[in-house]
DNA sequence: CATGTCCGTGATACTAATACCGGTATAAGA
DNA sequence: TCTTATACCGGTATTAGTATCACGGACATG
């Protein structure tokens, strides 16, 4: 095996991580947050609805600007509720 | 066409934010950096040498924990240079 | 009721990220 | 000199992200 899989953890974290951005984006549509950011707006609902778990970073970057919420933020909110913080290193 | 592949302005991003974690790296080992972050320490150089433009955001997230930087500054710092910006948002 | 529009969704196609392997180069140390 | 450690490079294999296409539901308008 090349390259890893992700493992359940991994995909969980993708689904709240997917679950903030909805949070984030409140009532506004989809297609415009995903115009605003420069992504489709499949590739956006499937970040919000977990089917993407590990986005590319510059996705994410422009979706946080087009948001108006901290990288930062989005980081830690998705592995403070697990306290696995350190699941990756002993993979 | 199904999957746009990367303009050169974002290979480009790829390698000023390469620089910057490497920077940031400073005299450490890769492999230190990488096995902190959980990622391989190939991966961790085709980041830095730009020939992993756009990498997963968990993986800038868990480099930039290893480095103790921060993803805004990251982020900030690969586009303020170009003064582009918007490219992304136009497209 | 028919039609058009907007939004979200599922399926498919294609590119890129990630990891492993082998080889190479350079520098430090025994 | 030989060994060791670090980093770079090329190739390969496999998984996953992203975009396009096509479909159905909601909603308004004629």
């Amino acid at each position: 095996m090349v390259r890893t899989p992700l493992t359940p953890w991994e995909r969980q974290r993708g689904e709240r991580f997917g679950a903030l951005l909805r949070q984030a984006r409140g009532d506004r549509s989809m297609v415009e947050i995903a115009a605003a950011a420069g992504v489709s707006a499949e590739t956006l609902r499937k970040i919000e609805t977990g089917r993407a778990p590990t986005p590319a970073f510059f996705t994410v970057s422009a979706l946080a600007a087009a948001l108006e919420v901290s990288l930062d933020e989005l980081a830690a909110a998705c592995v403070q509720d697990s306290d696995f913080g350190d699941q990756a290193l002993s993979a």
